[in-house]
DNA sequence: TAGATTGTTAATCGATTAACAATC
DNA sequence: TAGATTGTTAATCGATTAACAATC
């Protein structure tokens, strides 16, 4: 096994490669396959896996349901997360009904607001509650993730609640940087950024 | 100017800068302020807008409001982009009910859906039309820029009726890889690979 | 054994950073 | 002039790819 630093850009990859397998009917799979139906490269496809261990046969390839438990073990998708969303605008309401969200392993259990309109909605069988019993309910509950779809302003204040109560693993939907502190780790899903990226593809076309 | 290939991550680089200068009341900018604001490093900042010209001056800075209309001009901002979004779900519903969707010049102008509940929709000003109606609407309409917010199973072909009809800038919220030809951008967003990689770094804490 | 394919090394490619001449 | 800061070069760092010995 390699025990070389794994770049970051490594992770997501091992997600398609898991979706490939999972589509996989055989009982072995090749690099080359896997590169067909990633579109990475069979080089990349057989570096990005030696990453994390030695899968693979000479000669034969990897037998999928090897790679499949060791990549559902690598990104510990081989148990349940519980995810905390805070705010219940439009927004974070989606994400709740959304049902690929709760695939693979995550549930969103609970639901945050400040605003009373939204305290008290039922939304695919959660209840959005007061974020002032955030404490009270996450706190020593185990919850390490959460989902911020709060207005920028309101992310820096919730990230700091929620760290406070246990969590250091946050998505965050709002268009703001957030300072964290070491050991917490936040991604970053910026709409409007994105829509930038396409913006200047275009602006230079046309 | 520097006129090398402009490394692909700078791009969203860019829009960060921009949002710092659209806080800074100062109107003189420098490379270390910057990097202050943003947490890239000056030498960043500095390389980053070089790539597309000399806006600044040795020994004094960026003017601030050169700076802005510059990278509003990079960035293609300085004009409206008529969106078109696919998939009036939980999520597309969402996005046109978001104002930060809408603001910095984007405009969602038409939402289309397969579904007989959800065709006549009126979400946020814009009334849901059935998808077959699609080409008659879009065709012909410079509408360049779509928002895909359709099951994965549908996406694909989606993608082909919108690039068939002019479109040339996918921002896609399914889960697959999309096949396209060349000339046509597609930028992935993707919550089940971003919940993975936290669980990823949670796995390896805990 | 012959053919196939891994895991790994070395070479390449690309992006970031440090340093500094140019210049305001 | 002295101090500050850009724009750019060269050095460094990191990730990808090509090539191939090992081995099934």
């Amino acid at each position: 096994m390699s025990r070389r630093k794994v770049p970051q850009v490594v992770i997501p990859r091992l997600s398609l490669y898991y979706r490939a397998i999972l589509e996989s009917r055989k009982e072995l799979v090749s690099s080359e396959e896997l590169s067909k139906l990633t579109r990475f490269s069979p080089s990349q496809v057989r570096r990005d896996l030696a990453y994390f261990g030695q899968f693979g046969r000479p000669g034969m390839g990897y037998k999928t349901e090897v790679l499949k438990s060791s990549i559902l073990k690598i990104l510990g998708l081989d148990r349940e997360w519980k995810v905390v969303l805070v705010g219940a605008g439009n927004l974070g309401s989606a994400l709740l009904s959304y049902k690929g969200f709760l695939s693979q392993g995550f549930r969103i259990c609970h639901a945050f607001d400040s605003r009373p309109v939204k305290i008290g909605k039922r939304i695919n069988s959660v209840t959005v509650k007061d974020i002032r019993e955030l404490p009270g309910v996450i706190k020593g509950s185990g919850i390490k993730i959460a989902v911020i779809t709060v207005p920028s302003e309101a992310a820096q204040g919730v990230a700091q609640l929620l760290i406070a109560n246990g969590i250091n693993a946050i998505l965050n939907f709002a268009p703001v940087r957030l300072n964290l502190p070491r050991g917490v780790t936040a991604l970053n899903i910026d709409l409007s950024i994105e829509l930038e990226r396409l913006a200047y593809f275009l602006a230079r076309t046309y």
